[in-house]
DNA sequence: TTCCAACCTGGAGCGCGCTCCAGGTCAAGC
DNA sequence: GCTTGACCTGGAGCGCGCTCCAGGTTGGAA
């Protein structure tokens, strides 16, 4: 088990350090270790939830959420039936988002196949 | 051309009365017009107008941008080729937005899968 | 005529998710 | 030993996109 640098944490996990050391103080990330000087040392595991938290961020879940999901998987293995229900609802609104992401991007699609028709309208006269 | 209410545009496109009143006065939405007392009347062009932001807002496009795009539209039709690139190059965004969010949304089902395997006997972090 | 709900304006405030700053500490290389 | 750059803490600040508020006006129904 090795241990990485705050610098090489947020080259690894493309969260910036004011990001880490956010995440850390609001809890998200906790028992994170550090030398004897204070740094931090960020292990395996930790980059492991920091994989989770990008994954769950950029499906749009909101921090609190998040902190909700940490704080279930600290207090054990009895909670995972939970942590599991929180996963599958947020999985739902993912594709709830994808699908309105979709169509919103085919109503652009039409716009910009508008625009074309104009261009050729154009240079038809 | 009938005119809308405040209240009925705000129901009709989806965005608060305080929603429409931001985007006139950020000159998002320009010449809206008003009744002898002062009230604003939405036109069908106005509620197209909303519906294409909308659109845009719903596929992430930051209000400056939108701006922009209202902006050249006022300034008439030579400048439909910017626009046109302008939602081109959004419309490549959204694109990569669409693949972000499939693949996370990816993760996320093996996360859960992940959680059924336990429900199976195997651990979980 | 009176009522009252819908509307007006300008401007302050908010929730989110960071991001930046001041003022200090730590540790590797010269 | 000294320099330098990465790191520390607590807390303030920011950018976005609204949202709310105070205090006043309007206009249709009873």
């Amino acid at each position: 088990m090795i241990g990485y640098s705050p610098s090489e944490t947020a080259r690894l996990s493309g969260f910036s350090l004011d990001t880490l050391r956010y995440y850390e103080k609001i809890g998200l990330l906790s028992g994170v270790g550090r030398t004897s000087g204070g740094r931090r040392v960020f292990t395996d595991d930790d980059l492991g939830w920091l994989g989770l938290f990008r994954c769950l961020r950029d499906t749009g879940m909101p921090i609190a959420q998040m902190c909700r999901y940490a704080e279930l998987a600290r207090e054990g293995e009895h909670t995972a039936r939970e942590r599991q229900e929180l996963l599958e609802r947020h999985a739902e609104r993912v594709e709830e988002q994808m699908a309105l992401l979709r169509r919103q991007y085919d109503h652009l699609r039409d716009k910009i196949r508008y625009y074309q028709g104009v261009a050729e309208g154009v240079r038809a006269r």
